[in-house]
DNA sequence: GGCGGGTTTGTTACAGTGTATCACCCCCGC
DNA sequence: GCGGGGGTGATACACTGTAACAAACCCGCC
């Protein structure tokens, strides 16, 4: 039940997790257009990790792809998971050592939040230049170049808080 | 080799794994205030972390420790580093699961940046109240309640931009 | 059709990170 | 002395991630 979150106002919203099918699409549509193979195994990866309500770690994907007479091995997930990362299509929350879903391209240089309920355990993103400003004018006060960057806020998403209001 | 980073402009600077003796200091005056063990082993640990000039993973600090004849095992080395956690003496860089020592109190809700050094691995943290408050007016918009964040930069610090333009 | 080279996947083994559990010790209050 | 809580030692285990090599696959080229 990732809600997608408003950015900068005026921004155009996030809705990643939000619809498997959309995920899968845009994952077909870039890797036609870079010339890069969306194999059957890349594709039930990103699958798994779209249709999940919540982060999934390497194994727990492999697990979720392993049925009686087919095994895949966590190995395999790794490298279509650094793939998919590579491309766009999923981002790793290292708080959790786990992945979700990406539907939405993401800017050269567009900082992104990730927003990780401690209640339901869902992940959801969003960006904000204005934060992304800051963090800019920080760096080059502190003479640091930055190459990229994390930033993982934990607390309770908006439908929890609802939640916990009325019940 | 851990140079302290400006924060706002009038805020007061960081200097984080600057001086072992300041960190170990601030440790025992810290326990002694609060009531808490300052244990051999929680010294040794903060020590260690202190140190060195790049953050330590759990396993370095207990192969650190060890010598022949007294073997440190990680699990002890994991516990004295959740209490300094708690305590606020060592931070963990999630992105490279390691720790670095603190040596200065942060305020409750002010947000701290590590920036990690690519080239020579070191790791400077800094706080920025610009970025903290464009934080809080995203989650704001998000209707996201924070708990608590981390914020992780890679890149180039000063010094090695300046070994680089130099040699 | 057959060949050659890059890419993807399978398989195994291993390294690195973190936790659960129980026993022992120590200190302090009763 | 006795009981209880906190800290440590020790073992085992779960989880996360990578190295190395072989087999399969794809695709352009002859
Ligand atoms: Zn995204
Ligand atoms: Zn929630
Ligand atoms: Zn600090
Ligand atoms: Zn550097």
């Amino acid at each position: 039940m990732h809600r997608h979150a408003g950015s900068d106002a005026g921004a155009d919203p996030h809705a990643c997790g939000a619809d498997p099918g959309a995920v899968l699409a845009r994952g077909e549509a870039l890797c036609r257009e870079r010339g890069l193979q969306f194999t059957p195994l890349r594709r039930e990866v990103l699958e798994a990790v779209a249709a999940a309500e919540r982060p999934q770690g390497a194994y727990d994907v492999a697990e979720r792809l392993s049925r009686p007479g087919r095994r895949v091995a966590p190995v395999s997930v790794y490298r279509a998971l650094d793939f998919l990362m590579e491309q766009g299509l999923v981002h790793r929350i290292a708080s959790r050592n786990a992945f979700i879903p990406c539907a939405h391209a993401h800017g050269p240089g567009e900082g992104v939040v990730f927003l990780i309920c401690r209640t339901c355990g869902g992940v959801d993103e969003t960006s904000s230049r204005e934060v992304e400003r800051g963090l800019g004018r920080t760096l080059e006060r502190a003479g640091f170049r930055p190459s990229h960057s994390i930033l993982e806020v934990e607390g309770d998403c908006g439908a929890c808080l609802e939640r916990e209001r009325a019940g």
